[in-house]
Formats: C-alpha cells, sequence, structure tokens
DNA sequence: GAAGCGCCATTGTGATCACAACGGAAACAT
DNA sequence: ATGTTTCCGTTGTGATCACAATGGCGCTTC
C-alpha cells in the first residue's frame, strides 16, 4: 500500500517553490512593472541553481505575469491602457459569473468571513497600506469564488489578477485617497438577500472602478 | 541603426519550436486524452535535449494542456465532465464577448474569409475529416476574433482550446454523424446583418452545441 | 488463478558548464 | 556637446551528468 510517501502539502520541489513565491510576490503588488528579473539573480535568492529558476520564470511567462524581450531578458509586464481594459473587462465576465455561481451555494458562515476579511480591507485603506489592500482585497474576492466550485474559471481569474499585479503596485504606490470598499458591502448585502442581479452589479462594478483608476 | 538581426517569424530557439508544434498537436486533437510523454522521447522527436524539452513541456502545462502526476510525470489531461462544462461556460463568456467586439469592425472581406473556411468545415464535416474538422473550426472562429482586436481574450480563448484538445480528439474520433455547420451560418448573417443580439446567440449556441456532444 | 511483493529500467529533477548574443558604458570622433 | 563605435561583463540557452523516486513487470505465494 502506498503509505503516502510525498506530504502533499509540503512540496519539496525547488522549482515549484521559487514559482509559488514569485507568483504571490507579482500578484501582490511587490513588483513594478518593468522590474528586470535574471535567473542567476532569482537563484540566488532562493538558493538554487539556474535550472529551477528557468522553469518558475517560464511557468509565470506562460501566464502572462512575466515578459521575456526578444532576447530573452525577464521584466515584469508594463501594460498599455488597452491591455489593461481588456484585463479589466475579462475580470468583469469571468467574476461576475463565479459569483453567481458561488450565491446558491452562500451560506452565513461564508458572509460573515466575507465580512471580516472586508474590514481587513476597510482597515488597509484607513491605514493607506497598499499591500495589505491588495492582499486582503484579493482574498475578499478569492474567498467568495471559492465556493463556486468551478477550479477552471477561479485559475483563469487568478491569472489575470497575477497580470494586473504589477500595475497594480505601481497604482496604489500613488494612491492617495482613502475610499471605504464601498462595493464590497454591496455584494455582501447581494449574497444576504440572495439578489443575483444586484450580485451580477455590485461585482460588475467592483471590478470597473479598479479599471477607473488604472485609466493614465 | 538595429539592421534586424532576428528575424522575428524564424525564431531559431529550440524550446518554442518544440513548444509550437507540441501546442499545435495538442489544439488539433492529434494526442488522446491521457497519453503519456516523456521528456527523453520529446527530445529525441524534435532533436533536441531534455532542457528544451522541459522548458516547453513546463510552458504546456501551465497552460493546462498538459498535466503532470504528483511524481511529474507528463500526460494530456483526462477531463471530467464538470470541468468541461466549466471549459465550455468559459468558451461562452468569452467568446461571445470578443465576437461582439468584433461586430463592428467586420467589413465584407472578412465575412467572405468566413465563408471560405466555413466551406472547408462542411467538407471536413462531409469526408468524416476529424483533424480537418477541428483544425477549419478553430480557423473559423480565430479569424472572426481576431477582428476584435483584443489579444489578452483572444490568448484567454485559445487556451481554453488547447485545454480541450485531447478530448475533442476523443470525440471526434468515435463521432460518426455529418452535420453541416448550421450555427457557422447564423453567425455569419448576423455578422452581415450587423444583428449584434443574433450574432451573441448564434456564438453562443455553437458553443453550447459542441458541449452537449461532449457530455458522456 | 489472483493478490502481494520486490527488483530494475525508466523518468523527472537539479547542478554545472560552454557558448553566443545582448546591452550598457566608456572611449573616440565630429 | 552630441552622436558613434568598440568592448567586455552579464544574461539566457542548451547539453550533459548524477541522483532519487517512481511505476511496471515478473516472481512468489496462497
Amino acid at each position: 500500500m502506498n503509505l503516502n510517501p510525498r506530504p502533499l502539502d509540503a512540496n519539496p520541489l525547488a522549482h515549484d517553490r521559487v514559482y509559488r513565491q514569485l507568483r504571490s510576490r507579482i500578484m501582490h503588488g511587490d513588483l513594478p512593472p518593468g522590474h528586470a528579473l535574471t535567473l542567476r539573480g532569482i537563484g540566488k535568492e532562493y538558493e538554487v541553481s539556474m535550472t529551477p529558476a528557468r522553469e518558475a520564470v517560464r511557468r509565470l511567462a506562460a501566464e502572462g505575469a512575466l515578459t521575456m524581450s526578444t532576447s530573452g531578458r525577464i521584466s515584469t509586464p508594463e501594460l498599455s491602457n488597452e491591455r489593461i481594459e481588456e484585463l479589466a473587462a475579462l475580470r468583469a465576465l469571468i467574476e461576475v459569473e463565479l459569483a453567481s455561481r458561488a450565491l446558491p451555494r452562500a451560506h452565513m458562515a461564508l458572509i460573515e468571513r466575507l465580512q471580516t476579511i472586508n474590514n481587513t480591507v476597510s482597515e488597509a485603506v484607513a491605514h493607506r497600506d497598499a499591500v495589505s489592500y491588495i492582499r486582503s482585497n484579493l482574498e475578499f474576492h478569492r474567498t467568495l469564488y471559492l465556493r463556486a466550485q468551478a477550479p477552471a474559471m477561479l485559475a483563469m481569474a487568478e491569472t489575470v489578477w497575477l497580470q494586473m499585479g504589477p500595475t497594480m503596485c505601481a497604482l496604489y504606490g500613488r494612491l492617495r485617497r482613502t475610499e471605504p470598499p464601498h462595493f464590497h458591502k454591496l455584494i455582501i448585502a447581494a449574497l444576504r438577500a440572495g439578489d443575483e442581479p444586484g450580485l451580477r452589479l455590485a461585482v460588475r462594478s467592483d471590478v470597473t472602478q479598479g479599471l477607473r483608476m488604472l485609466a493614465t
């Protein structure tokens, strides 16, 4: 019998560890757009050789989280306004569907968890903590969408988040206003009421609102 | 001045060449679901070492075109019915949007090209040529969506096609009926008439029709 | 005949190295 | 001062190798 020789939650593979840590940094806005990376630099930072670093970079590049110049140089993407609009439209399409699918499965415990996460979002906004804001905002959305039981769709949504990570970094770095997350409250209210059209509108508004700030 | 030392359309990089050829084979249904691949086998087939083969495989795995077992074994994905339903829903969401964005830019030359491609689709169906059918069907959709000028959305749509490639292979391999592509004609008619709601419905129907056949 | 067991060829992983191309800066010329 | 050229350090690419884990196959046993 297979006595679980590998603890699935603690994968020791180097390339996977590098991938996950880099991905987290990019998605959460640690790296500004156009930031250059090198395979040897990544390898040194995570104490691995070039090989796993290359695999992690290649994987992230395939997801659009990193771009490679024609000569192979690695950097975070600098998105054009047209591409930002596209990604926002994709967020709206996919996340509205995910929210809609999560609605019938949303019970009280989930709504309370969202409430708690949203308090963290509010605190982050009040303290002008950009990193904490991005992280808790994504956690809010992911917690809701996990209930949709649609892993392929969720993966697509996360890919879009990943691509927008550096741009979000640049945005919230120069953002000074402190606004409470109004649309999150609408989302929670629609969930409580079981109001599907209202939920779709609230999610769409929340996603689109971010776009307006990104338009340069 | 830079005298274009590298012809961009003839990239000699080995890993990219392997990636493109494998991707094409997968998307066009050359490989059945669950088909196993090995790095050394790929390297031998394309006359490269394991390193470029690994990069190509890693990239395809990141796009969902290949799956890797916990021990790293490589194979084409065997999709569950739930995942097929998800992917079909994603196709509907994204492709309807792409078609809608292409509509205002669709001029007569494009419609005639679609007509020509659709004739090839019909011939493939009549001859029960599964490979030709999948290829020309994808070309039909891609030709339309290219007009949307939305590369990020098109990339997402192609990623979904890629994930469904092996499943389509299994489906059309055992499909015996010969049906003319009815919804393609509706799409062309809606394009001619500038009928946006009709176009959305036709694209959604065309995508969903495939799902019904895939449901086991 | 079927289930359990052990062995070994096969496979992915990661490190290292040689190499060619790129990019930036310094040096030069105008 | 500006534009050009040269040059070298840096970077990605691909090949090769050692290694550990895996999984299939044949053998054993009941």
